[in-house]
DNA sequence: GTTGTTATTGAAAGCTATTCAATAATTTAC
DNA sequence: GTAAATTATTGAATAGCTTTCAATAACAAC
C-alpha cells in the first residue's frame, strides 16, 4: 500500500506530454471547459497540479497540444481519393470525426487564438493544388476552403449539442408544422447530425463547383 | 467628489438588468471569454461583483442573457422576402451580423449547453412554413435548416479569427499555390471573411435546393 | 412612525492557475 | 566510485475568481 509519492524525483517517470494529452482528452470527453481544469487533470493522472508545469507551460499549452493533436487526427492523404468531390468529402468527414472525438474539447478549441500550424498549411495546400488542377478558379479557392472549414467546425458544434435539442416537446402544438418536420428527420436510423452533416456538405461542394463554374466562364 | 457609495440601499438604483447586459456587452467586445468575469462587469459598473447576484443568478445567467438578447436581434421577418433563396439569404446575414456584434460572446455562447427558446421554434416555423410552400419534401427541412444554422456559426467563428490568420507569410515559400491564391482572396476591397460567407451561403442554398428537388422526384 | 422590503457593501469560503522553494532520484563527470 | 548537476516531483504560498450570506441603509407601505 506504499503507493505514496514523496516529494522528490520519483524513481520511475510518472508523467510524460503523451500521458498528459491522453488523460486530457479523457477528461475533456465529459466535462465542460470550465470543468477541464488543471487540478482535475492532475487529479486525473494521480499527481499534483504543479507536476504539470514540468510538461507544459500551463492550461493555454495543453489546450494547445490537445489541438495540434486532433489536427494530425485528420487524413489529408483523403483529398487525393478520386474523383474530387469525393476527395473533399473523405477529408471533411475525417476533420469532423477528429473534432468529435473529444467532445468536450471543441469549445475549448474554439476559444483560443487560432494558430493555424504547418500541418494545416500542408493541407490547405494539396487542397488548392486539387481545386485548381480540377480548373477551380484562382481567385475561387481559399473562399471554398474556407467556406468548407467553417461547415465543419458548425456541423462539429451542432453534433454536441444534446440529441433532443431541436424537439419542442410541449411546445409542440404551437409550431406544428417544424415540430412534424424534426419529427420525421429524427425518425432516421443514423444520428440526425450525421445525417445533416453529410447532405449539406453536399450541397455546399455542389453549390461551390457551381458557383466556380460560373467564375471560370465569367471571367 | 463624494461619489462613494456604502453599503446599503441606494438613493437612485445603479444597477438594472439592462444595465448589466450593455456593459456585458461592452466587455465581452475585446475580452476573451477567460477575461470575461464577474469581477470586471462589476468593476466596470462601479459596483461589487456581489451587486450583480441581486439580478442575475451567476456568471452563466447573465451570458444566458446574452444569448437571449443576440437571438431577439435576429430578424425572422427576413424570412419573408421574395424569393425564397433571397429571404434565406437575408436572415442568414442578420443571423451572423447579430452574432458578430458582440464577438467575445461567440464562444462564450458556444460553450453553454444550447436550451432552444420561444423564438428560435418560432423562427424554425416560419422556416419550415416557406420551404414546404416552395415544395420541399417534409423529409429535407430540418436538415436544411440545421445545415445553414452550422454554416452560420462556423462562419461566424471564423470572422472572429485574426485577419491574417491564413497568411502563411515567411511559410510562403512551402506552400505557394495556396499562398498565392490567399494573396487573391485578401486582395478584396471587403473583409474576406464576409465574402468568402455571402459565397458559401449561396452556394449552400442553391446544393440544399438541388436536392431537396431530386428528394421531391425520387421518392 | 414603525415595519418590511430592497439593493447595495463587506467579509468569508472554496475554487482556480501559477510560481517557487524543498526534496529526492537519476545521470553525468571525473 | 563518489561528487556534482540535472530532473521530476511535492508542498506551500499568492492572487484572482465565483458564490454565499450577514450587515447596512434607503425606500415603501401601512
Amino acid at each position: 500500500m506504499s503507493n505514496e509519492r514523496h516529494a522528490g524525483r520519483p524513481s520511475k517517470p510518472v508523467l510524460t506530454r503523451e500521458r498528459i494529452l491522453q488523460a486530457a482528452f479523457r477528461l475533456a470527453k465529459d466535462r465542460t471547459p470550465q470543468q477541464f481544469t488543471l487540478t482535475a487533470l492532475a487529479q486525473s493522472l494521480g499527481v499534483r497540479p504543479s507536476a504539470l508545469y514540468h510538461h507544459f507551460d500551463g492550461r493555454a499549452a495543453v489546450i494547445r497540444a490537445m489541438r495540434a493533436a486532433l489536427t494530425s487526427e485528420i487524413n489529408g492523404e483523403l483529398l487525393l481519393d478520386e474523383p474530387l468531390a469525393e476527395g473533399l468529402r473523405s477529408w471533411a468527414h475525417s476533420y469532423r470525426d477528429a473534432l468529435l472525438w473529444a467532445p468536450g474539447a471543441i469549445p475549448l478549441l474554439a476559444v483560443l487564438p487560432i494558430d493555424a500550424d504547418e500541418l494545416s498549411f500542408a493541407q490547405y495546400e494539396t487542397l488548392t493544388s486539387r481545386l485548381e488542377n480540377d480548373g477551380w478558379p484562382t481567385h475561387c479557392v481559399v473562399h471554398a476552403i474556407v467556406a468548407i472549414e467553417s461547415f465543419i467546425i458548425g456541423s462539429a458544434l451542432d453534433a454536441l449539442a444534446p440529441e433532443d435539442n431541436m424537439s419542442p416537446g410541449i411546445i409542440a402544438s404551437r409550431f406544428p408544422r417544424f415540430a412534424e418536420a424534426e419529427r420525421v428527420r429524427r425518425s432516421s436510423a443514423d444520428r440526425p447530425a450525421d445525417v445533416t452533416f453529410d447532405i449539406g456538405l453536399r450541397a455546399l461542394i455542389e453549390g461551390l463547383r457551381l458557383w466556380a463554374r460560373r467564375q471560370e466562364v465569367g471571367g
